[in-house]
DNA sequence: CCGGACGCCTGTCGGC
DNA sequence: TGCCGACAGGCGTCCG
């Protein structure tokens, strides 16, 4: 489900609740997430304060000051901040409760989330130690991304989606990226010039910055923390449009398999 | 190193 | 109406 916006969304939406708070507990209903929830999770996290709400790729974490809380949300997971929490519905897997009766609800009902406490460095942990860039930070432009696909044969969609590469583009951002850099996403990663790749790059960030601005992609399931949905489903261009109109020049919209992904595109506006 | 396939889960939807 | 297969926003891992 989320991608990097509808996490960000949903740490913007937690951080000004938990920044501060001491956790008195946390009650592990499952813990059989992609990876088991620790048994020694909520021991090593009891007493803790929140001194901040990060995200890294589409990680969450809960830091503090003898380590963090990490958080995925995979592809159906949620987190809300409970005020007054009533019972625990189906999929509630995990609360974290806080000294000021509020509580952070983890939900998800595919289980290909994760919840681990990560000793600092939070950084050297496997999981983030091999990550690339952030798609809205400095290090990632169309020189990066040029540089980094010279020589691979690999679909310019699949190289985005490529956490080493770059994070956070998810399978929906990937393909309204392409659609806004007027690249096939099929096309050869290493055989796309320079130029277009700064165009790419560019549209990367700006989809990505939009969905942020309006909280977030809805299909199905997604809700932020405060409950609302996100309003950026109703802009995307060719995401879920398959013989829909091209917006630009009617065309209808293609759909492929791309990396086992769903992806769709313009035949006549991506090249 | 690279590229491609697989599997982990539950829920939903379309077709028959 | 009911059943059954396909598919869903991620991503670590394995294999050639």
């Amino acid at each position: 489900m989320p991608e990097l916006p509808e996490v960000e969304t949903t740490r913007r939406g937690i951080e000004l609740y938990l920044t501060g708070q001491r956790i008195r507990e946390i009650v592990v209903r499952n813990p059989r997430l992609r990876w088991p929830v620790p048994e020694s999770l909520p021991s090593m996290a009891r007493g803790r304060t929140v001194a901040s709400v990060n995200r890294r790729a589409k990680y969450l974490v809960l830091d503090t000051d003898a380590g963090g809380l990490l958080f995925h949300l995979g592809m159906s997971g949620s987190l809300r901040v409970l005020s007054k929490p009533g019972p625990a519905a189906t999929h509630d897997h995990v609360d974290v409760c806080f000294d000021n009766g509020q509580t952070l609800r983890l939900n998800d009902p595919r289980r290909f989330g994760c919840l681990l406490w990560l000793p600092h460095p939070i950084e050297a942990h496997p999981l983030l130690a091999r990550l690339g860039p952030e798609p809205l930070g400095s290090e990632f432009d169309g020189d990066y991304l040029y540089h980094r696909s010279r020589g691979r044969k690999a679909a310019i969609k699949n190289v985005i989606m490529d956490g080493r590469i770059v994070v956070g583009v998810g399978n929906i951002y990937a393909s309204e990226a392409l659609f806004l850099a007027g690249i096939r996403p099929g096309r050869a990663a290493g055989r796309i010039a320079r130029r277009r790749m700064h165009t790419l790059a560019a549209a990367i960030r700006q989809v990505l910055e939009a969905a942020i601005a309006q909280g977030g992609t809805t299909l199905r399931d997604f809700v932020s923390s405060d409950g609302q949905p996100g309003y950026f489903s109703q802009q995307l261009n060719v995401y879920g449009r398959r013989g829909e109109p091209c917006p630009v020049c009617r065309d209808p919209i293609q759909a492929r398999r791309l990396g086992q992904r769903s992806t769709f595109f313009c035949a006549r506006c991506q090249t």
